[in-house]
DNA sequence: TATGAATGAGCCTTCATTCAT
DNA sequence: AATGAATGAAGGCTCATTCAT
């Protein structure tokens, strides 16, 4: 029973350390593109050593994953904020979730990173599995506040599918600097979500 | 007269040799991921030494850029193929190009690596910009065709962005073997082309 | 104040490390031309590993110069230790210099890879060139001791060229064996302090 | 017989290619440091192939020393014409050999290139001291037209060490530009000029 | 003789990961 | 649990030289 709780508590603070972890991590791509970045950057950034990181992560791409599944579930809870009342329009998710992906580079960086590389293990996949269903969940709330009555789940796929696809063909596009991306990313987004909506009716 | 002609067949052939190995690149890409694959397997696979591929591109970069545009060019193609008599439906259009990522992953993994990450110097920038516009010049062609009159560049952009974004989210579906993935990646491809249709009318 | 001291002891033995790097550097250089020597030779000679070079050093350039440095400051020590009662001669002074030239040929081998093909940064720019004036400060001392009042610094350049251009001029004499070098630099010293000595005359 | 003839004329037409080249060569080098350029540069600059270069030179270093040899000559040549009337002064000699050395860094880079780290073969080394015994026996008449009668030889020597060593020293010096570069080392001359003076009298 | 494409050993450097302290 | 020095495989790239044409 004690050490339970002792168990209990010495996994909070772990779970606390490896969160600080994360966020030090998170922010030091926001100003760094994540494959660029190396572990000693990483764990100075968190202001602990390069042997930390490994105490609390098997491998970087665990500490990626993570980070990804983080902005995963922050994505998810804008969403869930905003249909407190009603589901958002379209058009709203369409520009939430670009608004954000042009936010968070890394985002949609380690969506390329796994989906084109990454070899994930099973733990790693059922996680990214779980999180991806909660987040697509959303979506499909949408797609069916929207009228959508039929397969309403590939529908949200092929939605979410459209949307990321913005972000990889143009969020780097040559010559164009990061005001004029947005703009481009989000006029596509509110095509996107035009087009989707005109299915709906 | 005499040496251009000289010349031209010299070029002639440095080109058959460059192509030669842009084949063998390509065929061993289609086996092993690029990114993942490295200067000594690429000769190896062309049959040349390492040293003969730096007598043809100045780095691998751009050898990789080579081969993203010559699927660029051979999708176009493609496409131009179709459009001989008249140009595809959507559904069509859509089909082709999921058909052709789904048997050339490098392409989209490419346009991964050089969206996500990558750095092109000027050179490089605009021959990739070049068939970029060609390859949309084709779906712009399908647009106008299904009786959009409006914004026609910007809505191929849209649906040229939504195609990609299937295989960026989908291609590597964690768990699903390469015919699920066929499948379900066509299917949204159905679906994408079913909203933009719907737009048309 | 804890961790001023920890950290002193670290630094301590950062530099210790890094010293027996550099002797057992220096300790290959004497047997073989440091211009044919390899990352993987010097590592090996060192008991280390080929990453465990670059923790304490840069590049290869960062511990050649580290290197030179290090037999400046130990001729400076030399002179210093002769200067103790008195200034030695012209005479002692240039066999001193030549003798230890002759017994280190990487110092000059690395005078001439610094001086005739290498680009050296601002940093260690500075410290070679603090390092040069402490040495020539020793020479200087010498000229003035032999009575020669004006001029004495670039006298003192002078000088200290002349005893160089020994080196390189004769030190690897083509059919001529170690000894024979060593008796003839050693002669062409003598002339050398002669003459500066006439001139204090 | 005219078989010889026509050896004969063979032999000269290789030699005039080989001047060409050699000539191309140190035009080249005249305006980038010689270790940093390579074969395919030094073809390019002589207008040939860069097979041809090894139809008339075993090695680079073969070209390198013969390029070597080519200075050495032509400053023996340059104190011949000076020698026409009466021998010049040790002022003169020294300030009329570091002037050449200052427009020709060729010159003591490629001393320094031999001295310091080449392995000269047999008939190299012959050829890089006959030319060396020409040079030195000029500068040894000025020795002897100042009135030194003892040592000639070996004061030629140290006069000529000490001039190289200016030039090893102080051609490089960090922070200075060339025309300060020159300005120092004729001074140092100057005053090796004057010791050696001294001495004479 | 001239060509220049091909060669491939060899180089320096990086960096995720380990492990003794 | 935290540390960070040590590791060493791996990687991209260079370039003097060769040799078939």
């Amino acid at each position: 029973m004690t050490e339970n709780r002792f168990n209990h508590l010495k996994r909070k603070e772990r779970d606390e350390r490896r969160r600080l972890l994360l966020e030090s991590a998170r922010d030091l791509f926001a100003r760094k593109d994540f494959l660029k970045v190396n572990v000693r950057e990483i764990s100075k950034a968190a202001g602990v050593s390069v042997g930390t990181i490994y105490n609390y992560y098997a491998d970087l791409d665990e500490l990626f994953l993570d980070i990804f599944l983080k902005s995963a579930e922050e994505i998810t809870q804008i969403l869930d904020h905003e249909n407190r009342e009603e589901f958002p329009s379209f058009e709203r998710l369409c520009k939430i979730y670009i608004s954000y992906l042009n936010q968070n580079m890394t985002f949609y960086q380690m969506m390329g990173h796994f989906m084109l590389g990454g070899e994930l293990s099973v733990e790693p996949t059922k996680k990214l599995n779980h999180i991806m269903r909660l987040l697509m969940d959303r979506i499909e709330g949408c797609v069916r506040a929207m009228g959508i009555q039929k397969d309403t789940r590939i529908v949200s796929h092929a939605l979410f599918s459209a949307l990321n696809g913005i972000m990889i063909s143009y969020a780097r596009y040559p010559g164009r600097n990061t005001e004029e991306i947005r703009r481009h990313t989000l006029k596509l987004a509110g095509i996107i979500a035009k087009v989707f909506e005109e299915k709906s009716n």
